[in-house]
DNA sequence: GTATTGACTTCAT
DNA sequence: AATGAAGCCAATA
């Protein structure tokens, strides 16, 4: 698998920004690691993370606030369950982005600007 | 080189 | 609320 290095390790640092209990989402994180338009490459960055970088996958759903996996499947099941954990409460395969959507502060957002 | 494929998003029904 | 089409862009084939 060769994708940009580079651009992943972006990825993955924006999404360990995100804090406990929030979500965010695909194309969200894409913006903030400067790469506008690009969610599904954040989704495929996010199957490589590796293990030791601790990256939380789980709190990157759809912009609706629906987990990208299947209903039902194991990694939908998976994420549901480290979601909980977070006390993020899943509902039908979904989560309250109106309670849980993670707005970075603007001290966040300047230091990201680059 | 073109075509297809996604852990996506938005808009229109 | 639910579907579908079109747009998106890097990786694959």
């Amino acid at each position: 698998m060769n994708f940009d290095r580079n651009k992943a390790t972006r990825i993955w640092t924006t999404a360990c920004r995100i804090p406990k209990g929030r979500v965010s989402s695909y194309g969200f994180i894409a913006d903030l690691a400067g790469l506008p338009g690009r969610a599904r490459m954040v989704g495929k960055v996010l199957h490589y993370a590796p293990e030791e970088m601790c990256v939380p996958w789980q709190r990157i759903v759809k912009s609706n606030g629906q987990i990208a996996f299947a209903a039902g499947s194991k990694s939908a099941q998976l994420q549901s369950s480290l979601l909980h954990d977070d006390g993020v409460i899943v509902f039908n395969n979904r989560v309250s982005l109106k309670r849980y959507f993670w707005k970075p502060d603007f001290a966040e957002l300047m230091a990201m600007e680059y």
